[in-house]
DNA sequence: TCGCTATCTGTACCTTCGTACAGGTTGTAT
DNA sequence: ATACAACCTGTACGAAGGTACAGATAGCGA
């Protein structure tokens, strides 16, 4: 029966050309694993000192603006575990460190006292650089049959969470949100890439076989799509966004490593 | 009963100390989901021109070794999706396109003539870059009866992908891999990020109220320390291994979108 | 006290980058 | 035929980076 409603979530999900509808499926998703809650947090890497966030929010609106307003997201411990994690966070683990425990400790009863009792939270990584974070939150205490329900729902909810962010990818325009003009050309990706390397213009020209005059002239061009100030800032837009990414069609294979 | 096995996975692997281990519990998983063999790859970025890559095979020897002679990483669609995509691919779904029809479609001949008859894989993204892709494999034709297993523990086979992973990389020195020495020191860090938001060394130096000569000093040490000949170098590898990355903490809440 | 690390600063000199100016070819779509 | 995109090239010069040399302070553990 859970393996049923996941697989129809999956299918809507699927078809879904809304943010209504994903927002009705991620209410599916939390009803399924034994919540009351829930909330979708999408973080697009666009510069380094700011990034984009989308927001799917079945959360209280008091405890939202509530969490903006004191910018509970540079402590917020889910969202710290998410963006250097793969598996999910049951709010239990969360144990404050000790010389951080005022603040998050002040976070994690406020969040209670606004109605989240418990919760769990499923961290997507994408290849494009993003990070979504889908949560799930609970009105009440943890019974023995929640808990049974959620051990069993995990792999469901994660393997659906992955479904909801490709959902909202193909809804929303990413594009727009990284602040991305037209994509690169081949020669504009073959000059980042040796750039990257640390290849001068002049060792970047030899690679390519082409002058050193080119190599400036398209890693120009690469900076103004990339909304870059000068090389060093493209190759960080680059590389952060997945447009360019370790060359795998290169790999000598007496590199690779068989254990 | 499926579910029963997938636990005995999970905690079996969450206390692997050795490769042999994880080999073992692979297995299990590839039996749980009804196929006869496994493989797991992960490519951490080491440089751009050159990846280092970890295998932990349970494919024929045979097929291994044709498959690296033959440089397969290169064209191998399993490997291309599982780079673009966060969702498992079956084998069942690859068509090669047209242009690329002849190099593709005789790997995939290929591939069935050395037992591999049809096969999952699953993609792992990990925010320390590396990619991670666990296929399996069956040695026989689709049955109904594994068609209907195979659906059903997709995903807790992904979810189990994920610990494979994480247990890996608790096994292996992946810093090792990466080639990096010493930790960078914070002040090493907050002058990477700035470079990488493409200011110059003296915009550094105000932003961070030193001067000029320290931002060159601390960004030289960062240079020595990633092995990088020069700061561009010092950036994208500093990106690409997730040793940088967008400031969570400095997001101005404004620009957060709520949809 | 000594040694170590992280932090910080200055001068000097050559290399590389960034960006003006100028120009060209090839291929494709209207 | 005309227009456009992608690609390619050259010269020149001020700005920024890379790398020598030279130093400094503060904190912490042996």
């Amino acid at each position: 029966m859970l393996y049923d409603k996941y697989n129809e979530i999956i299918g809507a999900l699927s078809r879904a050309d809304s943010i209504d509808e994903i927002r009705l499926q991620c209410s599916c998703l939390s009803e399924m694993a034994g919540f009351e809650l829930f909330q979708y947090v999408a973080i697009f890497p666009n510069t380094f000192a700011d990034s984009a966030i989308i927001i799917v929010s079945g959360y209280p609106q008091e405890w939202m603006e509530h969490y903006i307003s004191e910018s509970y997201f540079c402590i917020d411990p889910v969202v710290l575990h998410c963006c250097n994690n793969i598996v999910p966070i049951d709010w239990e683990q969360i144990k404050p460190l000790e010389d951080e425990n005022t603040a998050i400790s002040k976070f994690m009863e406020e969040s209670r006292e606004y109605g989240l009792k418990r919760g769990i939270s499923f961290p997507v990584h994408a290849p494009s650089r993003e990070i979504a974070i889908l949560s799930f939150a609970a009105l009440h205490e943890e019974s023995d049959n929640s808990k049974f329900l959620l051990k069993k729902s995990i792999p469901l909810v994660h393997q659906a969470a992955l479904h909801v962010h490709e959902a909202v990818k193909r809804v929303i325009d990413t594009s727009a949100i990284l602040n991305l003009k037209d994509p690169l050309t081949e020669r504009e990706r073959d000059c980042l890439l040796w750039t990257a390397e640390g290849k001068t213009s002049w060792e970047t020209a030899k690679i390519l076989r082409i002058s050193e005059r080119t190599v400036k002239f398209h890693l120009q061009n690469a900076c103004e799509k990339l909304n870059a100030c000068n090389r060093t800032h493209a190759i960080a837009r680059a590389v952060s966004t997945g447009l360019i990414r370790p060359h795998i069609s290169s790999l000598p294979v007496k590199e690779s490593c068989r254990v």
